[in-house]
DNA sequence: TCTTGATTACTCGTTTACGAGTATACGCAT
DNA sequence: ATGCGTATACTCGTAAACGAGTAATCAAGA
């Protein structure tokens, strides 16, 4: 098993990443971060932005080459990477490129639990959810149309990447909202008879007690 | 803005689901989660477990409704779900149905640095991820299928969403490759030089230097 | 000139998340 | 009968994540 990172934060990765430009302050990699965009997919939580600069050099991946105080402001502290640092940098990108990891969205947590809701309320969340995608993804591509004209390639591949999944929730969502509006969808009556009476069908009830998920080996 | 929830763990929606069907004792809500493959794409932390009970009952969501002493063994605390706990759930479900949220994959951020890597190497990477992917999803897609013989459809929705998404990473990654080892994928050049080098190429300098990702209003 | 609002630049205290550790019971093979 | 591995059922301490709060600076408008 791959060795534990000593700072293991997404937002460490982004710091790095950022510092092998230019030293700089944290504040300073915040407004960074902020102008690649990175803060649409990474929200900056400040108490973690230090917490985890903090952390970086206490494992010696970054550390403090300057101090300086400008005025009466609060002193600015700024930061370089190190060998060390540089080398988990790219440790950690080959890692990450090379190994697929089970991530948990929220959205599959919903799906897992639908069955608490009634199908009719099921469909008339899933069509919201549906219009909402389908918004934020043309936004999304008219961004990356408007943005490929002036940066390289190698630059946006990340938002490909997410617009690529985001199509396919799209298609998903699609896909199963038409099954359940047109009726098609297999137990839709079951479902049905559950939501309202609250009674499980008898062929039903000896599945629940049991494992009824599908198990990787 | 939705009103943020007293328990935002997903495990206490998890939690919550469980005892809709009967009060049980923590330990038991693991062995439930795990018979029904939740820890696949969640993996039980026994500390979050515990934790998240308490902080479930302190919300009133739950309620200790015996304890028994078995034996020598330590005590079982048993939990059912209160009738705020149901309309938690209920509510919890709605939002998550039906309003998109950006999450942030760890593919997306070592995509997004990607560039510190030499493009030999991130295709060799990309090359060993595109086969692990591809040997997971043909996994899972055969425990789908055998599962779907007994399970209704209703309890599989969020299998058949992960492998939609999964089935999209694959064709990206297998369309980023192509481009990669076919020399097709512009900017290639630049990137090239850039790693061996460490120069940047002179167009490409200024825009490191101003906001180069694509903005979302 | 005075005020208001935005920006800069953090600090601090409170949750939350987690994993390693603990301790008992039970079945079964020797 | 005794040892040993496995399942049960947590507890606790540490580490990480966060978000609200603070406080100074600066630009521009009233």
């Amino acid at each position: 098993m791959a060795k534990r990172r000593k700072v293991g934060n997404l937002m460490a990765l982004a710091v790095l990443s950022a510092l092998v430009q230019r030293p700089m302050h944290p504040y300073q990699m915040a407004s960074v971060l902020r102008e690649h965009g990175k803060d649409q997919n990474m929200k900056i939580k400040w108490g973690s932005l230090y917490t985890v600069v903090q952390n970086l050099e206490k494992h010696g991946l970054v550390e403090a080459t300057e101090s300086v105080r400008q005025g009466g402001r609060p002193e600015r502290t700024v930061y370089g990477i190190t060998e060390a640092g540089r080398a988990e940098l790219t440790d950690w990108v080959r890692e990450l490129l090379s190994t697929p990891e089970q991530e948990q969205s929220r959205f599959t947590a919903a799906l897992s639990v639908m069955a608490v809701l009634s199908p009719a309320e099921a469909a008339d969340l899933l069509a919201r959810r549906l219009t909402a995608l389908e918004d934020k993804l043309a936004a999304r591509r008219a961004a990356l149309a408007e943005a490929a004209r002036e940066v390289p390639r190698l630059f946006l591949v990340e938002e490909e990447y997410e617009l690529a999944v985001a199509d396919a929730e799209v298609g998903f969502v699609r896909g199963l909202l038409g099954e359940l509006t047109s009726g098609t969808f297999p137990g839709l009556a079951d479902w049905q008879v559950f939501s309202e009476t609250g009674v499980v069908p008898p062929e039903l009830a000896e599945l629940m007690e049991r494992g009824l998920h599908p198990q990787q080996p």
